[in-house]
RNA sequence: CGGGGCGUGGCGCAGCCCGGUAGCGCACCUGCUUUGGGAGCAGGGGGUCGGAGGUUCGAAUCCUCUCGCCCCGACCA
């Protein structure tokens, strides 16, 4: 068992936690609620925006970036967009030495400072569509905060569409909550469900919300990625409109679009053991490392230099020779091991002497010799294995831990040990929503695009619902 | 905001009850031996104990106030 690591069936929180420190992915920085993201779990970041961001270019996305400082006026012109965020934010009031004329809100998300530049930007509908990304910080003063799942200030990317009709902006939300389901499924090896917000769940200023949702090891789900279709609203409150075809003029239609830096959390909460980080391939910042053997300076030059020719052609990027000398191999077998590296590689004077290395992949700690010749071919098929091998997992754990429950009472004694309910429940009021969230801590997490139709009585009120719901508790 | 915990070399902690001028492990530096699952020995450097005030000949230790962080619950990507 890895040093100092909780287990997950201790107690699967402080686990998460462990994970996080002895990996070397970040830690708390003086500032309450706020982290230092270090090398290692920067690197897993980057990997997620260089994927990504192709993902949106491909889309025929373009990125921009606007200013964090938002006039705390702007704030308050979408009237359930200020009540939506109003407690969470940071404001500076004072700056260059004194105190501002007006408040400089610190963005808790840039719909307003974008709206009141898109204004400038929208005159014609030939300026329609206008899809924009920006990879920005962000702030939010949340009560509870935890490592990259929840933290004062986060990394993230944020689309901003405008289109000319409602028709348009809906196609783009929904094409973007599944640009995410793709992204979540083959980077993170994270299965998710992909649905629709309640009202009561949806983004402040929304008309909807559609939601990427998946399932932690702990049964509990967690918000992966929004899309929302904001209508008019926001051009209402900033007054941008454009001239159609036939020269009327026209408010434009919106929709807005994130991912953030939790999809770090969870990929954890997906993939990791008791032993630590277990990273996907795909978003590894070093896939493969080469762990060398040696007992003798000769030794040392024998097995690197055996390494770097195995190596020679390969993408510099696409793994790494450990020369460490201060630290025997065992220890460096256990800290890539904590630190999620896919594939280790051991390479010791016994396997130059028989042209091959030993191969250890993470994810199930299988030890095999391979040849030399032809590595690099096996590793990338390797790789590919245990990216699938990993979201075959997750796959069949959330499927396993799907339930459908008819009785509230049922679903009262289950709730507790995690897991997503398919159940009646009528969101068209808030009330029974209100009721299960006050009762039970969970929480209607999505309509599922994919629920079929299905007639039944709320398992709260007993009013008639046409599909069942997903119900969890969440992180 | 409520409950719990913590603040002492870089990290993790002990010392505090019974005041006497700071200790242990890890890490770090030097050297030698080691190196296929977290090396060993020897030598060495580094802190005035979150902050302020008070009691006292003397405070990490006692008293008062204060600041901050973490964890668990109520809000949220």
């Amino acid at each position: 068992m890895a040093k100092g690591i909780t287990t997950r069936a201790d107690d699967y929180s402080q686990w998460y936690i462990d994970i996080v420190l002895k990996a070397d992915l970040a830690e708390h920085s003086p500032v309450k609620g706020c982290m230092v993201i270090k090398p290692t779990g920067y690197g897993i970041w980057e990997k997620i925006q260089q994927n990504l961001d192709r993902m949106f270019k491909e889309t025929g996305h373009v990125n921009a970036y606007f200013p964090m400082f938002i006039p705390e006026s702007f704030l308050k012109k979408e009237a359930e967009h200020v009540e939506g965020f109003a407690p969470e934010c940071a404001v500076v009031t004072h700056a260059g030495g004194k105190k501002l004329e007006e408040p400089l809100v610190i963005r808790p998300t840039s719909e307003t400072i974008i709206w009141a530049t898109y204004k400038n930007w929208i005159s014609s509908h030939r300026d329609l569509p206008l899809l924009i990304n920006q990879w920005a910080n962000v702030c939010r003063w949340e009560m509870r905060t935890r490592l990259f799942l929840r933290t004062t200030e986060f990394l993230w990317q944020e689309g901003h569409t405008a289109h000319a009709t409602h028709e348009e902006a809906e196609e783009e939300a929904f094409k973007m909550i599944h640009v995410y389901r793709k992204f979540a499924e083959s980077f993170l090896a994270m299965p998710v469900l992909v649905g629709r917000k309640t009202n009561k769940e949806k983004f402040a200023g929304a008309l909807h919300t559609y939601c990427i949702e998946a399932m932690m090891q702990d049964g509990k789900a967690l918000q992966a990625g929004t899309s929302h279709h904001l209508g008019q609203n926001f051009a209402k409150a900033f007054d941008v409109k454009f001239q159609d075809k036939n020269k009327e003029l026209q408010y434009v239609h919106a929709t807005s679009w994130g991912v953030s830096t939790r999809l770090i959390g969870g990929m954890i909460m997906t993939h990791s053991d008791d032993n630590g980080l277990v990273t996907p391939p795909k978003l590894a910042p070093v896939p493969v490392v080469f762990v060398p053997i040696w007992r003798s300076e000769e030794e040392m030059a024998l097995v690197t230099n055996k390494a770097r020719e195995i190596t020679a052609t390969w993408d510099p990027l696409s793994y790494r020779i450990d020369l460490r000398d201060q630290y025997k191999p065992g220890y460096k077998f256990a800290e890539w091991e904590l630190r999620g590296a896919p594939i280790r590689i051991e390479i010791g004077p016994r396997d130059v002497e028989q042209n091959s290395v030993v191969v250890v992949r993470r994810d199930t700690g299988e030890k095999v010799a391979m040849p030399a010749e032809g590595l690099r071919e096996k590793l990338d098929t390797l790789l590919e294995d245990i990216q699938n091998s990993l979201y075959a997992i997750a796959k069949e754990r959330m499927e396993s831990r799907t339930y459908t429950v008819d009785s509230y009472e049922e679903y009262k004694a289950r709730i507790g040990d995690g897991g997503f309910f398919r159940v009646f429940l009528d969101y068209t009021t808030p009330e029974a929503e209100q009721r299960l969230q006050d009762e039970t801590k969970s929480t209607v997490r999505c309509i599922p695009f994919d629920a079929p139709e299905e007639e039944g009585p709320c398992m709260i009120t007993g009013r008639p619902c046409k599909h069942r719901v997903i119900a969890a508790q969440s992180y």
